[in-house]
DNA sequence: AATAATTTTTAGACTAGTCTAAAAATAATG
DNA sequence: CATTATTTTTAGACTAGTCTAAAAATTATT
């Protein structure tokens, strides 16, 4: 069993490893956790010696097969319970995180099964995340950002890069939300910006919009 | 804000005043919590510099009206948890505690509320215990042990006093639950068993067990 | 009311998890 | 490739919460 604070590191590690697929930092652990560099340490040899994670003094770390899929576990009920608080308890998109990541480290597994049943079975998050299964695999969909795509090109939004409330309120009050069909028909040169047509509307989108919107074409 | 810790010291304590109306000895919440006297002083200072105790050494403790409000949200949180385990989540009355117990600790009043409604506003836990409302308030009802009544009266099952798996399984298996009428058929002397009726056959009943159902007239 | 039994508190130690500051190792740069 | 800059680890300290063992206060019992 994983202490709250155990279960904290692993899912940052996880993540961590979903972008990089080297060796994690310690410094880029601590930066995730808003923690100091000698306190990641510290736990990391924790981690070890508890085999979730593999580690070599100044070489970073990795999840083993055990610690992956206890972290993809944390991350499978963190969604469920978003996915939860969304359909069922009137929470918008913006509001859940907080809230699951306190729910995640609840440790009952019909307690997830259930929940799972009773929300049919979701295959993503609130966000477009995908929910990992009970054996701990992911499954990922080639999306691509709104920033890569051509003029004339078009595509679903199907997910967010940044779920910073600030950010999902934004779209909210834009009407951007997943499953909305989004076509370029410009790309401004000298600020990347773009003119994109939603809902039969016109709408221009900085660039840093662009970086944080998934489409799937 | 309180520490998971502090929360449950909180919780027991409310739950001994409910029962004794004294001032709660240091050695009644070491048991309740299973823990050391030496502890409980401790847990108590913290306790008392919040002002959710008062405190005199040697004298034992009362919760404030803070306390009180702050206990009782806690106890909230439980039982409506438990409903939800029961009405949503397919948990029978005997596995709800466990998970409760952890889930009675997420902060989110959202959460509680949009709970609240998506139950219907129970007024009732699983088990029969009242539900405290935002306030704190708790709407006690004048529930009678089974063992208290006389031959030939019956009353409502309304509650459990021990609410254990074994008991409740044990309720399970002879068709004891909320809501059955039950009458006293016969009071044997030499073991103070019962003769009951319930659902219109004959049953015979424990003094062990008549002493941990409660009844409405 | 004096002594014995019990309860409660204190003193000091331990663990988990964190921190700062300094030392050691690795990586970057001229 | 030697030196500098950065990253990582170690050493030691701190807090929250717990414990054991001993001291102090209260309660019970002759």
């Amino acid at each position: 069993m994983f202490t709250l604070s155990e279960e904290n590191y692993l899912k940052a590690i996880y993540h961590l490893e979903s972008d990089s697929k080297k060796g994690i930092s310690t410094n880029a652990i601590a930066k995730s956790l808003e923690t100091k560099a000698s306190s990641v340490t510290d736990m990391i040899k924790k981690l070890s010696e508890k085999e979730v994670v593999l580690y070599k003094k100044y070489q970073g770390v990795t999840l083993t097969e055990f610690g992956k899929k206890t972290a993809a576990n944390i991350v499978r009920k963190h969604r469920l319970w978003e996915v939860f608080l969304v359909e069922k308890l009137n929470f918008s998109w913006d509001e859940v995180h907080d809230v699951a990541e306190q729910l995640e480290h609840i440790k009952s597994p019909k307690l997830i099964n259930e929940l799972d049943a009773l929300l049919g079975f979701p295959t993503h998050d609130p966000h477009g995340d995908p929910i990992p299964d009970k054996e701990g695999n992911v499954n990922t969909v080639d999306k691509i950002l709104l920033s890569t795509l051509n003029k004339e090109e078009s595509g679903v939004c199907v997910g967010v890069n940044d779920s910073s409330s600030e950010f999902l309120r934004f779209l909210d009050k834009k009407k951007i939300t997943l499953g909305k069909k989004i076509t370029v028909l410009e790309k401004e040169d000298f600020d990347d910006s773009l003119s994109i047509e939603i809902d039969g509307e016109k709408l221009s989108i900085s660039k840093k919009i662009a970086n944080n919107l998934y489409l799937k074409k």
